[in-house]
DNA sequence: ATAATAACAGTAACCATTACTATTTAGGAG
DNA sequence: CTCCTAAATAGTAATGGTTACTGTTATTAT
């Protein structure tokens, strides 16, 4: 369950995610690194992923059917465009204390925030055609 | 896609998800209203909930592999204890504004917050043993 | 250098969900 | 009420993302 040696293969999926911030999916994150390990196996990816997050290093973001993959395991959250799909980072109020006085919640340990609507690109499209 | 005709399997799975406050799986949700209803099929439970979910009237809400449905749709957040699994709701914080001034967010139409944590129940027992 | 085993590639299996098809049924028109 | 159209269903097959399995490779301690 912990990571105990290291390998190429999980240094360039490290790499690859640190390297951007689309918030990829595993097979968009595959095909990637692919390019650079063209024999890396699916399962191998799907493993470091589950492992790397684990460990707290990297954030699983459910999206649909899918997940997506955060490089950056800070606390903040995410915000979906209904109209193209992309999923951005939203840092300004990674800070914010849910903490909450309801029934039955004993301890918050972390969140998880997706806010849905509409980006400025796509603002942008909407108003010139 | 809108619903035009009334059944009495939607009938009973709205029945269903409206009397319980436990965000049953779809799995959970099949195997109470064949109680009622022998012969549901499951294409017809999936076809409903997704169907009323995009009607507004119930929500969806991601839980690892499987999906988890509410019959409340009025905008509240969700609280999942990691040590016994269950969804409780979290009411206290639904009329939180989450505007944000991140570059590319344009418009906000809603949002999924799910907090992690311990629940007071597993507390106890936590305590206790 | 050797041994133990973590990690891998490749493939099969899993399982929640969706798609498909023939049948049933709601509900409006006559 | 009867007929007609198509919405909705039951049952089943297919899909697709993810996980499990098996033999092989490669890391790392001795």
């Amino acid at each position: 369950m912990a990571i105990e040696r290291k390998s190429k293969q999980r240094d360039a999926i490290v790499a690859e995610l640190m390297s951007r911030y689309d918030h990829p999916t595993a097979m968009e994150l595959y095909l990637s690194v692919r390019e650079k390990i063209p024999n890396l196996s699916l399962g191998t990816l799907y493993r470091n992923l589950s492992q790397l997050e684990q460990c707290g290093q990297i954030i699983k973001i459910p999206d649909g059917s899918q997940d997506r993959f955060d490089g950056n395991p800070a606390p903040h959250a995410h915000f979906k465009c209904n109209c193209c799909g992309k999923v951005y980072d939203v840092m300004s109020i990674k800070n914010y204390n849910f903490d909450c006085k309801d029934a039955n919640v004993s301890q918050i340990y972390g969140y998880s925030l997706m806010l849905f609507g509409r980006c400025k690109g796509c603002d942008e499209n909407r108003l010139n055609n």
